[in-house]
DNA sequence: GCATTTGATAGATGTCATCTATGATAGAGC
DNA sequence: GCTCTATCATAGATGACATCTATCAAATGC
């Protein structure tokens, strides 16, 4: 049976004249759409596009089932519309970095479910997984590491990587680090970090080798075990909390932009979004208040 | 996206008023059909049925879909119709029981290949396995084992269960072979056959208690150990070749009917194939003339 | 000759439609 | 009441197949 998807895939080369570039439009891969349109040709029975090198056309078989498939996905199109009416929620799929702090995120949520009628659902994970499914229109916003240049309404802030100690530790009182001071010192890595790697190279650039207590995936229970004396590590600013001390670790000048990253095919929806909105701004403004 | 499947469902609900009803209609179970209906209603937004225990009727919001789904339906027949013209060639998949002798398969299939601008695409197995692919449409004929009353046309030959042994073991030339009289032989067990069960009562029946020197789910292999004189068998009839004598177990009195299959749906099209009338009269006539 | 762009192919992977088995509910018959 | 039957829903396992990431092969442009 000739599924839908099919006459997406056939009505897309249409379009674009191109496997590849039809393939982009349906956000699939280039091979895939190359097999979906032989299982069409072979549903059909007929070679619908003739290919040459330069560029893709139609076969007469192909312009009959042109008009056809025009017509099914007006009929689908048409259906869609007529049951859009009377909707009750709009869901929005969020991605979320996982290096963000528990209580940021808490609250956030929090403000976000006063929105009437939406539904917020919430995917955690790192950017390199993110940003791919937000690729494929699996995610309508990744919320996240921002690169380059982002205008003001997207960019929710930004923020320098420090030092994280115990309070009660002797440099806590310290508003900067020097690298060497702390080369005895046992640190707590931080696995899912994005700055991971430059952190090593900062220290092992400067023949400073730490001792490793603790490593994991889970900033909060580094947080943890940073108050409990096990250890100090390098995290954002943004996890700065009682009990912690955050002094500037000198010479180490990276920063991360946390901003929203929009699917460009559903951003009218997502840019209408209260619960997306209360999400960003609590984030925001916990940024500057704290 | 809301996929064609799902406007199946959807109007098959219609039509029959009744999900299990509508289930068997597109030969799928019922709770396929439950959760297909489930995700349409999330898709579209809204409830489509009204459940009632007793009986299934549409919303308003199921009314207005009805109108789309019907179209969008016969846009794909319309579709489907128009590139049926000039259709080269139909493919038959055939369902094949797999104790029958390979010599006869090779024959009827070479006869079936003369048939022009037609596929052929064979499924070996036992009955259980094919019959249910029947069932459900993934095969459009079955040749095996057919029980009860079957029509002139669709049955191709009636045998008995023999004994098979090497045709120069002593009991070669009897026309019939008492159980007892070989309660002491060499047993070759044809794990695939339909009889099985009955044969190895029959015999424990008569205190018979044959031990086995071969165990096997190929019959033709089974034929080249009675052949090398490894043992005997019981089997079908029309595995008797050249080097096998079949003389009658006398008391067992088992026959089988092998015919054709034919799924209803797709039975048009395979009455006029040519290929599968080549296939079956090579076997009708293997049968009567071996 | 070399890099680029095209679509096709192969093998691995993940998603999801499908299955079987079971539950929950309601009416029918006694 | 009680069972029996008919209904649709749910849960977990399975399998099919759409999709992916490699690749390749062929043609074009420089």
């Amino acid at each position: 049976m000739i599924e839908r998807y099919l006459i997406h895939y056939f009505l897309a080369v249409m379009d674009q004249g191109n496997f590849s570039r039809a393939a982009q439009q349906c956000r699939i891969s280039q091979p895939t759409l190359s097999v979906g349109i032989a299982k069409l040709e072979s549903l059909v029975g007929h070679m619908l596009f003739q290919r040459t090198n330069r560029r893709v056309e139609l076969t007469t078989h192909g312009a009959t089932f042109a008009l056809h498939a025009r017509r099914i996905e007006a009929e689908f199109a048409k259906a869609t519309l007529a049951m859009a009416v009377d909707q009750k929620r709009t869901l929005i799929r969020l991605g979320l970095v996982s290096t963000l702090p528990a209580l940021w995120i808490e609250s956030a949520t929090r403000e976000a479910s006063i929105a009437e009628g939406e539904k917020l659902e919430i995917v955690e994970g790192r950017m390199s997984e993110l940003a791919p499914r937000l690729e494929r229109g699996r995610l309508d916003v990744v919320i996240g590491i921002v690169n380059g240049d982002v205008d003001d309404e997207r960019l929710l802030f930004e923020e320098p990587y420090s030092l994280a100690l115990s309070d009660n530790h002797p440099l806590a009182t310290r508003s900067s680090v020097d690298p060497q001071e702390i080369a005895d010192a046992d640190m707590i890595v931080r696995r899912s970090c994005e700055a991971l790697s430059d952190v090593s190279r900062f220290f092992t650039q400067r023949g400073v080798r730490p001792s490793f207590s603790a490593r994991t995936f889970n900033d909060d229970r580094a947080v943890v075990f940073v108050r409990a004396g096990l250890g100090m590590t390098v995290m954002p600013r943004c996890f700065r909390q009682p009990g912690i001390a955050m002094p500037e670790l000198s010479g180490f000048h990276m920063r991360r932009k946390i901003g929203m990253l929009i699917d460009p095919v559903t951003a009218g929806r997502v840019k209408d979004s209260q619960s997306l909105k209360f999400f960003a701004e609590t984030l925001r403004s916990a940024a500057t208040t704290g």
